[in-house]
DNA sequence: GGCATATAGATGCGTTTGCATGTATATGAG
DNA sequence: CTCATATACATGCAAACGCATCTATATGCC
């Protein structure tokens, strides 16, 4: 998948493998989960995603670019994403009182229904794909290292 | 980004944490390369995998079926990846003289030239992104535990 | 207050993706 | 040889994405 032998300042081999296996572990991964989603006939996982945050955040709501921040999603994404989900009814978009650019957010009884729908698909992936083939303390050593990665 | 509480066969907490920094990291790691590329006026990852394989063939070329299987990407995504990049006179496309179904996929000279200055970006990103986070034991371990969540 | 600048969110437009299906050649059974 | 089926690749169409930009409101400076 990667390596290209003589190139100065090169990644060493211990780097680029797992570089390469990072990404496609995490491709194969990702799209096992969204075709068990799509097979049951569920939204994509970026929903879940949402879906999840709007829960946690209660009747208060979010507001939109708290979601981006929270989220790997660029704001015009996000921002048709909440357009298609208000659609589906999951999430009502109110204005906000306190900033009159801005909206709340908040997740509805169907989202909150479509959100154990989606999670009933989704841990047990979780379990098959990760649990699975992984002992538990490969499970953290893997979360540990993956942290070291994470905010740059 | 994930975790829900009470729910028969749920995922165990180290479970979930796994798959959570998995699916951040690597998508923050993959963002960051693909700003790195566009930064730089160079075309996506994907160019890159592809040239690499066709550069790893050789003269003889591959055929699209065998890219389908080495890469994680759609038969149909990979005939209009193919057709950007032969417009872009990276590759050729021949006429396969053994299946008047198929064809053969080359890597040209410009192809290669794109390789090269694609790798003088992604190279030094790898290490920054990963290398500069982990000791090379730490990268082995990494490696060794994501190789096992990947052939299934 | 008045104006420059920053921030929240939406949107037009071109590109890419996903899905279903289409076309053409290959392969195997009889 | 013929026909049914399978395989290789392409493509029409709709949905989603990326980019640049737009509108509207907020904020800070004078």
């Amino acid at each position: 998948m990667l390596a290209h032998a003589a190139m100065t300042d090169a990644p060493s081999e211990e780097e680029v493998q797992a570089w390469a296996r990072l990404i496609r572990s995490s491709q194969a991964l990702l799209g096992a989960l969204e075709s068990a989603f799509k097979a049951a006939d569920l939204p994509p996982l970026v929903w879940y995603d949402v879906l999840l945050e709007l829960e946690r955040a209660g009747e208060a709501g979010l507001r939109p670019f708290e979601l981006v921040e929270e989220m790997l999603l660029a704001q015009y994404n996000l921002s048709r994403l909440l357009a298609r989900m208000e659609q589906a009814a999951v999430l009502e978009r109110l204005d906000c009182p306190d900033d009159g650019r801005g909206q709340v957010v908040r997740i509805t009884k169907q989202g909150r229904a479509l959100q154990r729908r989606m999670w009933r698909v989704y841990g047990p992936a979780i379990t098959r794909l990760l649990g699975a083939k992984l002992k538990p303390t490969e499970q953290q050593q893997l979360a540990k290292l993956l942290g070291k990665l994470l905010p740059a």
